[in-house]
RNA sequence: UGGGCCGUCGACUAAUGGUAGGUCAAGUGCCUUUGGAGCACUUUGUCUAGGUUCGAAUCCUAGCGGCCCAGCCA
């Protein structure tokens, strides 16, 4: 696939990106451009597997695929790389789709699957068998386990090796036919039992399955394994710059082998590391674990790492590409730390979340001096970051609810909420100060009591000039709404979850508190009627988005992410 | 111990032989009707040892450290 290199200059260079950060496979494209390698074309593909939910590790190699080729004006394919009928499902392919379209990309009309070539690869693999660059095996699985070698020693020969191509031929259409059982023969590709790279030993190129495939049925009973036919999918598919993990390092020697001997459009394999996040498993076989365990209330549970499972939680998609593209892309296997993602999350939310007030842990809270029965409608701004929201009106009275957390009898050192004596803002409400306390058999504080100053209406600050340290937020008893707030921590105890003791798998790194659900929480009756799926900040606690789970009077919602917390910081700082 | 890959602030990532920069985190101050947001400032880094060079994170050599590979998984 040599190309002339006299019209080098014309398509390359126009499509410079001009101040994009720099990563090593923008460097390959952008070198590819300088000598109009495939006549300056770029074509990626992402090439799931469907036997599991995609997470945040393939949003990054999402990004990764489809923006690259966004930027030098190619597209991108959805491939699904469904080789093994055993592991692969319809409920999974539905899922992938659903995902990547709802992180915002198109594959447009360019939907495949590995199944589809299922009839050129076997054309390919007869041709190979033919050519005497394959042929049929009849070792166990175990036995050419043993005839592998080792990492330090080099394989033997399979007594099967130097059948003629003509025995191999008929072998091999007996194979597909159906004659022989599961296991009992493969196609073997013929290179070398002694290189020191284990995957060009004698690769296996097809296994026999009676397994029905979710596509193609029972129409084939052999079927090609990852390297038989990943390579020649990109090919078919004329992927310029076919991007994989780490891992499949070793396999780029195969892969172009493959291509080399076929002499089909030449695939180049770019390796870059998958993203591990702290506190976090990224693992499509540890997750359904997890899941088949029900450990988690499915692949969509608010804690899971999964597309469908942070987009349950709240997060939007763009915080998540804005994550992705922040991330970079490299060779080095590290770990980015979850507040990254948290900050973007953060970042995305603040600018279009409504704020609400919302009270958590309620404590009452009894204004003496408010008259009864009044109530006043007080104007609250939507969103301090986006004038556009415009404001909404909070009714106000007598009896209110506070967050236990903003009460305290005994104020600790730089607490400046509430405490007796102690006067604070109620927001868009009236300054209050606190005049005493009620408690319960167990002296437990039950009501707080307090007495409020009408020259602050709004919570406006008072002729006199006098200050106070803090705003607190509140809910009028009489019209708070009652909802349900399911509120996430990591999922894991640990930084790195597969950290664990000999015996012990990662599920022993389980945090027990990760899903804590709070009843009973107060929420101002503006919000009685949100739909799923929509997403506030409760004003001064967090980021909240209905779940699904939710109905019309009784309200769910998942906290996405708390706010940053000064105070939370410096009380950690004392207890220490 | 065979082969492949990788080592830059606490984390991630730029600098492509010529000023070590950005984001997150952490800290300080300003501001604030969210202890939120915002703004400003600050701390901390080229794995080690040699070599090449006027000049090295970058090139060479040797160490050290980490990851991956012995599925008829992908």
């Amino acid at each position: 696939m040599k190309l002339p290199s006299l019209t080098t200059e014309a398509s390359g260079s126009a499509h410079v990106p001009a101040a994009a950060p720099s990563n090593f496979i923008r460097d390959i494209i952008l070198e590819d451009q300088k000598t109009n390698k495939h006549g300056g074309q770029v074509q990626t593909r992402f090439p799931p597997e469907p036997n599991g939910y995609l997470h945040l590790g393939h949003a990054k190699s999402i990004c990764l695929n489809f923006d690259l080729a966004a930027e030098f004006g190619g597209k991108t394919n959805l491939r699904f790389d469904d080789t093994n009928p055993s592991k692969e499902e319809t409920e999974y392919v539905e899922s992938i789709k659903d995902s990547v379209r709802w992180l915002g990309f198109d594959w447009e009309d360019r939907l495949f699957y590995a199944s589809d070539y299922f009839d050129q690869l076997y054309a390919w693999a007869v041709q190979l068998t033919k050519g005497g660059k394959a042929y049929v095996d009849d070792l166990s699985a175990d036995q050419m386990r043993e005839y592998r070698g080792t990492l330090t020693a080099p394989g033997r020969d399979s007594p099967h090796r130097n059948r003629t191509a003509e025995e191999n031929l008929q072998l091999l259409e007996r194979m597909r036919a159906g004659e022989f059982a599961d296991g009992s023969r493969t196609l073997r590709a013929k290179i070398d039992m002694a290189s020191p790279n284990l995957n060009l030993r004698d690769p296996v190129m097809y296994r026999i399955l009676h397994a029905e495939h979710h596509r193609t049925g029972s129409k084939w009973c052999i079927y090609p394994m990852y390297d038989f036919a990943h390579g020649q999918s990109d090919s078919i598919e004329r992927i310029t710059h076919s991007i994989c993990t780490l891992e499949f390092e070793d396999h780029r020697p195969l892969y172009n082998w493959f291509i080399e001997q076929l002499e089909i459009f030449p695939s180049r394999q770019i390796e870059f590391d998958r993203l591990n996040l702290t506190y976090t498993l990224l693992s499509k076989r540890k997750l359904l674990q997890l899941v088949e365990e029900g450990r988690v209330r499915g692949w969509d549970d608010p804690r899971m790492p999964t597309i469908s499972g942070i987009r349950r939680r709240g997060y939007t998609p763009e915080a998540i590409k804005n994550f992705c593209r922040a991330i970079g892309v490299s060779k080095t296997n590290g770990s980015i730390e979850l507040a990254m993602l948290e900050h973007f999350v953060r970042e995305d939310l603040n600018k279009r979340a409504p704020r609400v007030m919302a009270v958590l842990h309620p404590l009452k809270v009894i204004i003496d001096n408010y008259p009864e029965n009044q109530v006043e409608e007080m104007e609250a701004v939507n969103n301090p970051e986006d004038p556009e929201a415009g404001s909404r009106k909070v009714p106000f009275s007598r009896e209110l609810y506070i967050e236990q957390d903003d009460f305290r009898e005994v104020p600790p050192k730089q607490y400046y909420r509430l405490s007796p004596g102690r006067e604070v803002r109620l927001r868009y409400g009236y300054f209050v100060t606190c005049t005493g306390v009620t408690k319960n058999g167990r002296g437990e504080v039950v009501e707080v009591h307090c007495a409020y100053d009408p020259a602050t209406r709004g919570g406006n600050s008072p002729p006199d000039g006098r200050k106070v340290k803090s705003t607190i937020h509140w809910v009028s008893a009489p019209h708070a709404i009652e909802a349900e707030v399911r509120v996430y921590e990591n999922l894991f105890t640990k930084e790195d979850p597969d950290q664990v003791e000999a015996g012990q798998d990662f599920t022993a790194n389980l945090n027990p508190r990760s899903l804590e659900i709070l009843k009973g929480c107060k929420l101002e009756p503006s919000l009685e009627k949100s739909a799923p799926g929509s997403r506030f900040q409760f004003e001064r606690l967090g980021y909240f988005c209905v779940d699904p789970d939710s109905r019309p009077g009784s309200l769910v919602f998942n906290r996405t992410v708390a706010l940053k917390d000064t105070w939370t910081k410096i009380e950690k700082k004392s207890g220490k």
